[in-house]
DNA sequence: CGCCGAATTGACACGGTTCAATTGAGGTGG
DNA sequence: CCACCTCAATTGAACCGTGTCAATTCGGCG
């Protein structure tokens, strides 16, 4: 797995980690599990069966109506966590799903039992800032869905990608794999996909992205950060 | 306060606890708090001062936009707990505002210290079913934003008033204070004013709800279930 | 009585959906 | 290497759910 280190080393942001912590990190390592694209990792209302880094490919947690409609919660890339609660036995609220074929590994490390927190305050710390972000996450994606136009939602969905990723190493310009189709980005932004593909016409048209055959380049972060309206209410952290 | 007991009552759909808990539980009503409407209770991206417990009143959380905009994330009703976690120094996603006056309670002791949770694991149970009950509420707004028409959303968002008033004591027939104004409802379903309060006359008209000077009745609860689609995708606690 | 915020109404504009068809790209087998 | 298949992307036109604007009415309260 290339880029493992770079993961690694993304976890730098969250906290700072002693020696043995750092052990513990790499050790998580060691035992990765591999799974299909389409593959339902957990059904809505089962327990979690642990937290699991993912090293590579893309998943995402949605939710299915019986007429067929469907809404995607939220997307989980290489550095995200799956299913990490400092909580034990929580449930799912949603069905977690490979978008493309993906590679994980156990990530209990982050979640220190509790008689020992005082002996990991890092790994203790980052586990917290990764729930914190998961929370904001879901914020976002209700302001996106109640608030915001579909270029705006397009800008920030975008952007989200691209942050996220650029944390554990990217190419080098702003560009990224991206393996979500319009069809899922239109179940995850609330759009149709017809209108997914006329917005994202319209933001190539603007000189912000190109975008084509499942790559996509982020060409001015500035112009598509205050669309997606970052500035116009609060942020914090990523 | 006098609905102060069928709130703790309202507990033991969570876990069941000890008298030791119990005991716990008993004292946390000690030291209640008022707060006037309107009044902002944490800020966003401020750390929650702990857990607390909402006696009376409502209040919801909010992300507001510079141009005036504004997406309410959620809402907190009677018997609701703010801003808990099991891990501490969680910050604030969102502005939490009270909606109408408010009295509210310290909840600490929902969080046993770490090294105390094999010792009460009612109270660590409760927790934990909180928050997963707060995450599923976010998904469920999500799944509203994203994939419903205004009526299904209004069904499902006065459905979930209902039967969380309902768990600490009604009244008898299916009515309830409704102290959030059209506007309030708006930027929580994504919906302009004059719309919602289109929505609302075509609920009435269709004898699924009676509504007026800040009371709401549930006329129906079977059909605006059904139009909420609770039963077309996964359901499972409440 | 008179004020003010909330609820209500009608006319019109617009963002986004739906339907139906076409094009394009990657993969497979003959 | 080409014919073929399939799934994703693209396009155009008609339609519709909701937003916007601008009054008007209602209800509670000093």
């Amino acid at each position: 797995m290339p880029n493992a280190d770079a993961i690694l080393r993304s976890f730098d942001g969250l906290a700072s980690f002693s020696g043995p912590e750092r052990l513990l990190l790499q050790r998580m390592l060691a035992s990765p599990l591999s799974h299909d694209a389409g593959e339902e990792l957990i059904a809505m209302g089962n327990p979690f069966d642990g937290p699991r880094l993912i090293l590579s490919g893309w998943a995402y947690s949605c939710v299915n109506f019986a007429d067929g409609r469907r809404q995607i919660i939220d997307f989980y890339l290489p550095g995200d966590v799956l299913g990490l609660s400092s909580r034990t036995a929580a449930r799912a609220q949603a069905s977690f799903i490979a978008l493309t074929k993906l590679v994980t590994v156990p990530a209990q490390a982050l979640v220190p039992p509790s008689d020992q927190r005082e002996n990991f305050p890092g790994l203790w710390k980052a586990c917290l800032a990764i729930e914190d972000r998961q929370v904001f996450r879901h914020v976002r994606q209700i302001v996106r869905l109640g608030k915001q136009l579909a270029r705006e939602r397009m800008a920030g969905l975008l952007l989200d990608f691209f942050r996220r990723l650029e944390r554990c190493g990217l190419e080098g310009d702003e560009t990224f794999e991206m393996p979500a189709t319009q069809e899922i980005l239109g179940d995850a932004l609330g759009l149709s996909t017809v209108h997914v593909n006329r917005t994202l016409q319209e933001l190539r048209r603007e000189g912000l992205i190109r975008a084509s055959h499942g790559k996509m380049q982020i060409l001015d972060i500035d112009r598509l950060s205050a669309l997606a309206g970052e500035t116009s209410w609060g942020w914090m952290h990523y």
